[in-house]
DNA sequence: TCCTTAGTTCAAAAGTTATTGAACAATTGG
DNA sequence: CCAATTGTTCAATAACTTTTGAACTAAGGA
């Protein structure tokens, strides 16, 4: 049950500048980053986006090579695919998640507490 | 005789990114970042596009706050804002031109080496 | 089995970005 | 002044991206 992502050295750096570059998915890789090591469902970040528009937006994050996705179940657990985004473009995600954590316009996962707890 | 350009602290996170998401600009930065301290004018980057079509993403840079352009006679005089990136955004600039530079898939500025030289 | 939960797919609509060519403006050199 | 050089603007078009809702699949629990 695993989805289509590319290896790590298939992983292009303007698609994944351009899909970090949509505020939805920023918002989705620094909350990811934020829990690093805890894989998350979709559900968790349905306050930013509808079902069907987080299906499409977590595809991208996918498919660039930023995010990994595995099916369990139902759900699908992601994950930051940092080992690989590391090793191809040392210190960006670190920069591009520190900049994003100071980023009070970009949407907000999980403002409201019991949502963010497991 | 100056273009309007964002102050450092209007220089949003996901435009920066979804800017330097495409490759004429990407490769655009690169160069300018390679030749650091030599402000370029447009014709330099004439080998990755239209003249109308430069004008465009040149602007684009622009206005993101990537680059600075200074008019100067018919000419525009364009730097990286290495200064103002690095404060918003520590690291970044350096990780996406390391990145960038590492990058066979991006369109090349200047493979012609007579075109390269001031 | 039936219902719920979790997420996908599809097609349409809406919105945005990129590219083009023709026409324009401004400066510089002869 | 005239012509060349440098780059912009405008409108059109092409090409993509995002968003939506309805219909769907697949797993899990009662």
């Amino acid at each position: 049950m695993t989805l289509p992502h590319p290896t790590a050295d298939q992983i292009s750096l303007p698609i994944v500048l351009a899909v970090l570059g949509d505020p939805t998915r920023l918002a989705i890789v620094r909350f990811l980053a934020s829990k690093e090591g805890v894989p998350m469902n979709c559900g968790k970040f349905l306050d930013l986006a509808s079902k069907t528009n987080l299906s499409y937006h977590l595809a991208k994050l996918r498919e660039a090579g930023v995010t990994r996705t595995e099916a369990v179940g139902t759900s699908r657990l992601i994950t930051l695919r940092r080992d690989d985004l590391d090793k191809r473009f040392p210190g960006l995600l670190d920069s591009v998640i520190a900049a994003a954590g100071e980023d009070k316009a970009l949407p907000m996962v999980g403002t409201v507490d019991s949502e963010i707890d497991a």
